[in-house]
RNA sequence: GGAGGGGUGGCAGAGCGGUUGAAUGCGGCGGUCUCGAAAACCGUUUCACCGUUUAUAGCGGUGACCAGGGUUCGAAUCCCUGCCCCUCCGCCA
């Protein structure tokens, strides 16, 4: 959520920058509900201070015994009834608009995220790796996974629905290696690993910003429970309401959880294998930190997603999102892009944001520093994927399949696979 | 699921209809004393919003004692609903 000062002092940057956005804003609305609001605030406190003064002359009265002269003044504080519960109900109402208005209003993104309208102008920051080549004809994970008896989509499907999967035998021994060999090694660069519920309430999904305005990607128990669709929702909400002292920032979190996205819209797009399910496991990072720091901290974070890429020997790239492109709540985000053969190109594997104090103000995180600046700051906060995978095993399966179909296993993963070094078709899994 | 008890400031713990934003103790901060420290003593110690202002200083106002309603001239104090916690019983991976 952007500051309502901020806002209003900052009209044209903010019309500016949703233009950028290609984000609905309608400045009027909220110049008029922001005086609105200041005009309904004033009016109701003054009401209410002359009731406060009143009601003290009664009890003054009483005790000096002057029971008239105290009916008089309370006929007349019951007289200011009807105005003040107007005027609080007419600030509620426009209290709950203006707040409506700013949290279904997007980040400003940060000076440094370039300006453009869609995905095709994000700009390569850097690459790393080449391409993967085959010297035979490499096959998509959809058909390789199914022919290795590791990937079963028929029965995710028959057990819940389309874009549900089944993993089996090495499959799922695949994802729980991957999943062990992220959280580990972010464990050992200083991030500290929780296990949280997967599911989140209304006030913990409006603090990251998936409510208001995404509840349909979203799926929803009877309860008003909804499935998170990452693990940020939970790691960032971890310290909602709470202030923190400067000296306990920065906060690096991490956390191992499925996923649950709704995918409504995307019908049609990423419609085969591992890259656009409704369900799926993702290693996460999330970083609470002072606000000087953010954007040094996201180009470590990024780099701490890229390090996992690096040691699976996965070729990928760096995009710095434009602002046609850029997530709802992030100031700046960089998309790490993995090398997927079956799409000969590259696709997003991780995401690093900083959303700067957007969530931070929806949530409630602030800070003290009582070294540097009187009362209470709020942090920046930052996420990033480390990494999604689902489709680190995708490309995996692509990326490492061998002539005869079997998929070698990157050297890191043999100790988190039980020594095995190949995948082969069921029945001839070597080792096994 | 059944039966009770309870949610007050950083913590402990009073208040149970009227200058109570809240006693007292501990903790924190500043000071006196001291060569220095401890002890003792004095002072101070929540946050948000609105207004004023160059000001995130000061001053004025409003709200906040789990949350939301209600009663009342007036509510931390009374009533209702919800949430959470504790104890006992039952059930259970």
């Amino acid at each position: 959520m952007l500051d309502v000062r901020f806002v209003r002092e900052n009209q044209d940057a903010v019309a500016e920058a949703m233009r950028n956005r290609h984000a609905e804003w309608d400045g009027e609305l909220f110049a008029r509900l922001d005086g609105e609001r200041r005009s309904a605030i004033q009016r109701e406190e003054a009401l209410q201070a002359e009731r406060n003064t009143l009601s003290k002359q009664v009890g003054t009265l009483m005790k000096e015994g002057k029971r008239d002269e105290a009916e008089a003044v309370k006929a007349r504080v019951a007289a200011l009834k009807d105005e003040l519960a107007e005027a609080a109900a007419q600030r509620d109402a426009v209290d709950a608009q203006l707040r409506d208005l700013l949290l279904r209003t997007p980040n400003m993104p940060d000076a440094s995220t370039p300006v453009g309208d869609s995905e095709d102008d994000n700009p390569e920051v850097r690459r790393w790796g080449t391409p993967t080549e085959f010297d035979f004809e490499p096959q998509a994970h959809w058909d390789l996974g199914p022919a290795l008896g590791i990937i079963d989509f028929e029965r995710g499907v028959k057990l819940a629905s389309s874009r549900f999967v089944v993993l089996g035998g090495l499959g799922a021994r695949l994802e729980r290696a991957l999943i062990n060999f992220m959280a580990d090694t972010h464990t050992a660069r200083g991030y500290k690993e929780w296990w949280l519920p997967v599911m989140a309430n209304t006030e913990t999904m409006t603090g990251t910003g998936q409510l208001p305005k995404f509840e349909d990607d979203m799926f929803k128990t009877r309860e008003d429970l909804y499935l998170i669709p990452t693990a940020e929702v939970q790691l960032t909400n971890l310290h909602a309401g709470e202030t923190l002292s400067a000296e306990d920032l920065p906060k690096h979190y991490c956390a191992f959880t499925p996923c649950f996205r709704e995918e409504a819209g995307s019908a049609g797009r990423d419609t085969r294998g591992l890259i656009r399910v409704h369900q799926f496991d993702k290693v996460e990072m999330v970083k609470l930190c002072e606000p000087e720091n953010s954007f040094d901290e996201l180009e470590a974070m990024t780099a701490d997603a890229e390090n996992i890429l690096q040691q699976l020997g996965l070729p990928y790239r760096v995009i710095s999102l434009c602002t046609g492109d850029i997530g709802f709540s992030a100031a700046k985000t960089y998309d790490v892009e993995v090398w997927l053969p079956s799409y000969n190109g590259y696709k997003e594997i991780s995401s690093c944001s900083n959303c700067v104090d957007f969530q931070a103000r929806r949530m409630g995180i602030r800070y003290k520093d009582p070294d540097s600046f009187k009362g209470t700051r709020y942090v920046h906060t930052l996420n990033g994927s480390g990494l999604a995978v689902g489709r680190t095993m995708a490309a995996i399966i692509e990326n490492y399949q061998q002539p005869d179909g079997s998929i070698k296993v990157p050297d890191v993963l043999v100790p988190y696979m039980g020594g095995i070094e190949v995948i082969r078709p069921e029945g001839s899994v070597a080792g096994a």
